[in-house]
DNA sequence: TGGAATGATGTTTTT
DNA sequence: CATCATTCCA
């Protein structure tokens, strides 16, 4: 087998393992994805059953990848037979095949976060408790948190140690919550993310038949990314391989940053408990980074106490420095981070798809965009609101969830009356009432001819059952025609795609696109089943399985050429020639969640291990000194992190950034910062105040030869943060538009700044009067 | 009942 | 500032 030459020797010894347990600690860019692969393709040139092989991936693209370059080695008809994929998407899977056993259909709902969030909103309302004590997505956690530990409701109320932190907490109603919960889903035919786990334990636990056959089943186990695993995953894992206790984790403790969905470095310990006598290897060389980013990564990371020895090097080249910026604004970093993939891309020819901006939080991504815009340089955004999120997409969606799975109450309520079918509030509240006397779905509710709803008027049921009689219709087609033919059909005959169509604003158009995009997906998903195999007849609940759990990063990249831009989560695994950390800040990166505890900013501090480590050729980390949050400007201080790394692999391309606390300066300089926060400025913010203060007091470090004017001189937008000196102050008098009431004149300004009140007299639509600070409204110069 | 307008509220990361 | 939720009006 001639690939095993491409390996290294540690890799080489990891991939030619076959039986027995092993772990393979894997430091950053050390070729763990390509041990993987050759081990799998090396097990299958020896003769093992791809059928018997399963690998855990963290991500479906991931699984998607490995399979395609397995099928490189050993061709593909063999490596699609692998069974790998996502712990949700194999155990959905397997679930599905299962599912009467534990009193399921095999077209449950998977619930996405938003599902089960209103869901238990929806509970907590009922229980008539606070919602501001008992607020819905802290409670969510709670939940998920004793689900990944396989606590159920029972188990929840009985469990001491929660309901004192429960108490304590003020919440001790939560178990009542959490049970209701359980039988809602239930009675929707629902499971959330955490139950695929929770049920796949469940399934291995109480049945034993099921236990032996996939033990059976699958020979050989492979999990990468081992430490982001929580307890539930682990379980699965420890039972499906303790019939042969071929077992094969990969992972780097490094690396570990899903802390807060559960999962467990203490899993990689616990390894050693349960296989004494694995094969440990190590991988420590980096084949992706220069000497100075991984040096620089490795001082940061020990900082950290709890981690398992290991000496990451490279014999790649030294490499340049990490370069620090500092910036005035949040905008101004934008800016600079997009003129400076500009001039490497158009002086050095560097191609768009090597650079990445890499930040902690979504929200980020906003200054970017516009700069990159601005520029004219491409860029695709990774997460964020993915197409699935937006809500027509989950409109139609919940369309297909409810002919799969009628008892679908979430689905049920989004789209029963939408299009408008005159079932308004009030019926709905009635029903829901009668549903939850009776603890049925809405769904039998109405099919209960029997006995009707005894609350329910003659006409409101009428209507609710001709929509239940459409429902009904596409559920009769649904093992009968394929996917995409049905999903056609349930676009066009709900009413929403006329309903999209009528509205001809740019949104609306976008949104009837977006559907559009949405068929053609599930048109592509069954073309792609079909040519897997011909036999198969793939339907629309088989397509809802699949979107159910698709990920951000499982988007194709066909657009090829493009500046990544990602949260660091979303980074891993990923590598680039040129990356881009930005946000450097404290209360930010380190998040000002994360600082509570040691462990947390221990994550932190390894999230931003994961991020420098994504670095191939260079690596620039920028933060800024004000940035807007909640819709107010903040200051901001460099993060901690920065002074982290080892001055020997840094450089300040900004000496005023050097070290530490740009504002130090006693009392006096806050006292001065706080009266600027509270000057009134004319456009009601005081941003703009601050930033043309900034830009006077310390001269443009770096011009910015590539900035254009994006206004063409006639148009000037009130851009607070625009921190280059063309904020217009508006008078009375003045002509300006604005979006919606477009072309108007200021009658009258009053209030002091940042409650600024315009009277505008708009031809178009009449006197309107203005809060400043919340109407876009743009100067037009006579 | 439906829609628009106003007001409150909130932001970490994701399967 | 953006989304959501509630409220108010037709």
């Amino acid at each position: 087998m001639e690939f095993l030459n491409e390996l290294n020797e540690a890799q080489r010894a990891a991939a030619t393992h076959v039986d027995g347990p092993m772990m393979v600690i894997a430091g950053a860019g050390s070729g763990k994805t390509r041990v993987l692969t050759y081990r799998i393709a090396y097990l299958i040139g020896r003769g093992v059953d791809p059928f018997s092989i399963l690998a855990l991936t963290f991500t479906n693209k991931a699984a998607r990848e490995m399979k395609e370059r397995i099928g490189k080695v050993i061709g593909d008809g063999e490596a699609k037979n692998i069974w790998m994929g996502t712990f949700h998407s194999v155990f959905a899977r397997i679930l599905r095949t299962e599912a009467e056993r534990i009193n399921y259909t095999r077209n449950f709902t998977i619930y996405d976060t938003a599902d089960s969030r209103s869901l238990i909103k929806d509970i907590i309302k009922g229980l008539n408790l606070d919602d501001k004590v008992y607020k819905p997505a802290s409670v969510q956690s709670r939940i998920s948190g004793a689900k990944n530990n396989l606590i159920d409701a029972a188990g929840y109320a009985e469990h001491p140690e929660i309901q004192s932190e429960d108490a304590q907490a003020g919440r001790p109603h939560i178990a009542t919550v959490y049970k209701h919960y359980e039988s809602r889903c239930f009675r929707a035919q629902a499971m959330d993310f955490d139950d695929l786990l929770f049920k796949m334990n469940i399934l291995l636990r109480d049945f034993p038949d099921l236990l032996y056959k996939y033990q059976t089943k699958f020979q050989y186990l492979m999990v990468d990314e081992y430490q982001d695993t929580n307890f539930a995953q682990y379980l699965i894992i420890k039972q499906l391989a303790a019939q042969r206790e071929n077992i094969c984790v990969v992972g780097d403790d490094a690396q570990s940053i899903y802390g807060f969905r559960g999962a467990n470095i203490e899993n990689i310990l616990n390894f050693k408990h349960d296989y004494p006598d694995f094969t440990l290897y190590k991988l420590e060389q980096n084949y992706r980074s220069t000497q100075a980013i991984v040096e620089a990564a490795n001082s940061v990371i020990a900082h950290n106490t709890n981690q398992i020895p290991k000496a990451v090097w490279t014999s790649n080249g030294e490499g340049k420095r990490i370069q620090i910026n500092r910036h005035y604004t949040d905008n101004e970093e934008g800016r600079h981070v997009a003129t400076r993939i500009f001039d490497m891309h158009h002086q050095h020819q560097v191609p768009f798809s090597d650079f990445a901006i890499l930040y902690r939080t979504n929200a980020q991504s906003r200054a970017f965009e516009e700069s990159l815009r601005k520029l004219n340089l491409p860029y695709r955004i990774y997460g964020g609101t993915s197409f699935y999120q937006r809500k027509e997409i989950k409109d139609l969606i919940a369309y297909f969830r409810l002919v799969a799975n009628p008892r679908d109450d979430e689905a049920f309520k989004r789209v029963v009356n939408y299009p408008a079918r005159g079932i308004g509030k009030s019926t709905m509240d009635k029903l829901i009432v009668e549903a939850a006397e009776r603890n049925i779905a809405l769904w039998d509710v109405v099919m209960d001819e029997a006995m009707p709803p005894t609350a329910l008027g003659g006409a409101p049921l009428r209507k609710l059952r001709d929509f239940a009689g459409m429902i009904r219709r596409f559920m009769a087609e649904l093992d009968r025609k394929a996917a995409d033919e049905l999903a056609l059909e349930i676009a066009k005959h709900s009413g929403l795609v006329s309903e999209l169509y009528r509205d001809k604003t740019p949104e609306g158009v976008a949104r009837y696109d977006n559907i559009q995009e949405l068929l053609n997906g599930v048109q592509a998903f069954s073309e792609q089943a079909r040519e897997t195999d011909p036999e198969a007849r793939p339907t629309l609940s088989d397509f809802l399985l699949d979107v159910a759990l698709l990920t951000d990063a499982d988007q194709d990249d066909d657009d090829l050429n493009k500046i990544a831009m990602m949260t660091i989560h979303a980074a891993k695994g990923l590598e680039f020639k040129h990356v881009h950390i930005v946000g450097m800040e404290e209360n930010l990166f380190p998040s000002q969640m994360a600082m509570q505890s040691r462990a947390d900013l221990e994550e932190e501090r390894r999230l931003f291990y994961v991020a420098l480590t994504r670095a191939e050729e260079t690596c620039a980390l920028s933060f800024a000194q004000t940035r807007y949050r909640f819709g107010q400007v903040i200051t901001a201080e460099p993060s901690r992190f920065i002074d982290e790394i080892d001055e020997r692999y840094v450089e300040y391309s900004n000496a005023k950034a050097a070290r530490p606390t740009p504002f130090a300066g006693g009392p006096s300089f806050d006292q001065a910062r706080k009266q600027w926060k509270q000057m009134p400025s004319a456009d009601g913010n005081n941003a703009s105040a601050f930033g043309r203060l900034a830009e006077k007091a310390a001269p443009k470090a770096d011009p910015k030869p590539f900035r254009r004017s994006s206004t063409g001189g006639k148009l000037q937008r009130v851009d607070p943060n625009a921190g280059d000196g063309s904020v217009t102050e508006l008078a009375e008098g003045h002509v300006v538009t604005h979006e919606r009431f477009g072309r108007g004149k200021i009658v009258k300004l009053e209030g002091t700044a940042p409650n600024t009140k315009a009277t505008v007299f708009f031809p178009e639509a009449g006197t309107k009067q203005l809060l400043l600070k919340f109407a876009k409204l743009t100067r037009i110069d006579e």
